[in-house]
DNA sequence: AACATTCAATACACTACTGTATTGAGAAGA
DNA sequence: TCTTCTCAATACAGTAGTGTATTGAATGTT
């Protein structure tokens, strides 16, 4: 064995970090807790903002810690990923066995899901929309974000195809559902948005797209 | 003076990198050449992939160059979103005095604009997507994109006025014209998203926002 | 030709990271 | 108690990037 190594820990003290944030009390860490540090890196920069020695800060340990749960960078962002694609599937399945006999009542909440689903300080929304950004230069990501998206459609032509009883204006109207959605986050995301931003973009696109209330123009 | 330096350049021999891309023939760079690398760049990459080293490599030289042109990294950046800004403000005016006495052929135009105002391999939207990223996390950033939006949004809302009579309404529907256009953005730049994409969409856009042509459902 | 400007190359100093190997401390079992 | 896991700290090595100071080569200018 190499022998170029001679640590002399000369004062273990405390952690020298005395801004260590909202740490359990004190515990061991597990996987999950380096995983919401993580989320919370890329809500509030992008993907690129997962650095393992800055997220050891905030956590208040050293990267000791990470490289014990983790092989790697990649593997944290891939176990991430996986975690949230995950979850994304289980709401997917809740929303659709809450399936109720009014289509029109089905995609209200479908609408409330996929702006409300928000969570505390838009968090939901803006991980979503950092992951679109990764998917612009990741194809992994890339296909992944197409078969969520795919998914969500797939409920929405459902629910519109009952409404109209026709399968191309089906198909437009859930587009055109989509669109609204999507471009909602990011209306929503900006930091300046208003909290009853959220209501009032709901209620347009429920207005127009659901309840079909256009005003007749000659 | 400091004596620390003794340079003896042994060989100053050609450009060291053989993959220098499309450069002008080997002219000098000017500090527009930076710009329109560094476009790519966030295009490819997002605001994190502007490295000036990356950058310089691209071009076909040296770091030396770009601190000729540039006093630092920021600077860089701040140049690019003023020529963006500037762009954009040129394109809205031009696209202000373009108005006929049709307001749905001008919403058209609108949409066109928005839409194939793409370019080649769909630059101007990614390179607009990755602002939008960076306007999370930059306050002055996003205040420019408010700027921006509320422009586009003035022009929507009077065409729809127009269209309408009603103030309430022509709003709501400009909203949602401007929600679907965002959205098209983020569904147009998906690396698996074909070429006639965008025509489906713009499609569908028009037809349901402009021309009205939503179905009646009981 | 002599000189000044413009742009680019080089060397150097520095910072911010990742990854690896090893050690250490505390909890849990035997 | 002794041992074994589990998790974290430390030291070390390496990479990728910024910024700065200086030199150098072309290209004008007079």
């Amino acid at each position: 064995m190499s022998e170029k190594i001679k640590i002399s820990p000369i004062a273990p003290k405390a952690p020298k970090s005395p801004k260590a944030k909202k740490l359990p009390e004190s515990t061991r860490l597990s996987r999950d807790d380096w995983l919401d540090a993580a989320f919370k890196a890329v809500v509030e920069g992008g993907f690129d903002n997962i650095r393992v020695l800055v997220i050891a800060d905030t956590l208040g340990v050293t990267r000791g810690s990470f490289y014990w749960h983790f092989t790697d960078h990649a593997d944290l962002v891939k176990s991430l990923l996986a975690r949230w694609q995950a979850s994304e599937i289980a709401l997917d399945q809740r929303l659709q066995s809450q399936a109720t006999d009014d289509p029109r009542a089905d995609l209200e909440q479908l609408l409330e899901a996929a702006l409300a689903h928000a969570g505390p300080d838009l968090e939901n929304i803006r991980f979503e929309l950092a992951l679109r950004g990764l998917g612009r230069r990741d194809p992994a990501v890339a296909s992944m974000l197409v078969e969520v998206d795919d998914a969500r459609m797939g409920l929405f032509e459902q629910k519109f195809l009952r409404l109209t009883g026709e399968s191309k204006t089906a198909n437009e109207l859930a587009v055109l559902f989509y669109l609204a959605i999507v471009g909602s986050h990011q209306a929503l995301s900006r930091p300046t948005s208003p909290p009853q931003a959220k209501t009032f973009l709901q209620g347009i696109i429920a207005n127009y797209l659901i309840h079909n209330q256009a005003p007749a123009v000659p």
